[in-house]
DNA sequence: ACTCCCTTGTTGCAATTGCAACAGATTTTT
DNA sequence: AAAAATCTGTTGCAATTGCAACAAGGGAGT
């Protein structure tokens, strides 16, 4: 994908944004699904988005427990700006699902006062606003699901999230597998398994493969 | 707290603030605490920012057990743009903790080129951007304390970053209730108390009313 | 087609957590 | 100052969840 079709440089032309990417000093990098494109171990102000592909933030506890913190899809911002601070006790990684192109920006050369006075600067920056915006949604709503305080509840919480967010027609799917699924909810896998079972025969919902559907009418 | 102080209004001079809280058609109340500031039902742009006193952002589910979703000292801001779609099942309220001032002003009034072309305007857009980073900071260390596996985890990812906040020379302090503090760690309340005497105990940390104090020499 | 590796699905058992109930402490209201 | 309401701390028991182990299924690569 091309940069300048990214959210970050919505309604400014091509001539401004080519600009703006060497004003920025944006960096952008191509990398195979299973890399490492970032890790948090020590403090940078660099922020990341993703032009094309999947990545997910993970975290390894100290016993080596993976934690999916977040999906980020196709125009996410990632960045250690935007995160809780580094614990020793933790690892915080963003790696790629599939092949992604990423494109990392400092943060301070956004925000910092433009000397050349271009206006497309603050276009840039509500743009930006625009996107944190997104990403407050995102994080609000995996609150939501971990808030939870049953299997049951956070499976189902995630389910209707995912399937609000299906545009009409389309069959809701899950980002994940069950194995990383169970990580994103914060569960023991073979449990959450279990409460799958459950909910598939007792009519509630069918699920095959990652696609799924609730059999209840919708409220 | 004078509004032009709020973090929103920084690095503009008083003059200009008081003509954009005009121009932003800002509306400043007061509510004792224990008041309903806000409630989600229905979807508006309007953005709330806390001048003085602390708030929760509450859901309720079905059952009546309360989630405290969000903790809003002074400076933090609130809006259903930041939130979660609503869902029918729930219901999200602002509730004041103690008494406060709170101003509210239109999110499409900040973001909309100012005809006037005021340059403050593209200042306070940058204002919004460094409160929305915050926002994502805390809503990401919520997400750090939720995904814990165990209450015994919850509960020191909780303090930890709390002490990490605390100015040095200063005694760590919860911001809640124990009671209060089972709802924001999602967990049951008595479970949670078991878990506090247990550390209490084995003499990780010490607990007296909401001050708090880890024992083992800090890492 | 075969192997390797990872995922799915299931189960018994253990550990953790939730629930309910109660007594005492603390705070707020009258 | 008394009464009411809320919060703290504890416990036995029930329900949920985690853990470990295993069999089976599916995909990628040779």
């Amino acid at each position: 994908m091309l940069p300048e079709h990214n959210i970050l440089f919505k309604n400014i032309n091509t001539e401004d944004c080519k600009r703006m990417i060497t004003c920025f000093n944006a960096d952008i990098r191509r990398y195979k699904s299973g890399s490492c494109i970032a890790n948090y171990d020590e403090y940078n102000d660099k922020i990341g988005i993703v032009l094309s592909g999947r990545a997910v933030m993970v975290r390894y506890d100290i016993n080596g427990v993976r934690t999916i913190i977040e999906s980020l899809e196709e125009q996410s911002i990632f960045g250690a700006f935007f995160t809780f601070n580094i614990s020793k006790r933790n690892t915080i990684e963003i790696v790629s699902e599939t092949d992604c192109e990423i494109m990392f920006v400092r943060r301070s050369e956004i925000t910092k006062r433009c000397e050349k006075a271009c206006q497309c600067h603050s276009k840039v920056v509500e743009n930006l606003l625009a996107l944190m915006s997104e990403k407050t949604i995102s994080l609000s709503e995996r609150i939501e699901v971990l808030s939870q305080r049953s299997i049951e509840d956070k499976l189902i919480s995630c389910l209707e999230i995912i399937e609000d967010k299906t545009p009409d027609g389309k069959t809701p799917q899950i980002p994940f597998s069950t194995t990383a699924l169970s990580d994103y909810l914060c569960v023991n896998r073979s449990a959450l398994q279990r409460e799958i079972s459950k909910l598939k025969n007792a009519g509630v919902l069918t699920i095959s493969k990652r696609k799924f559907k609730f059999l209840r009418p919708k409220d």
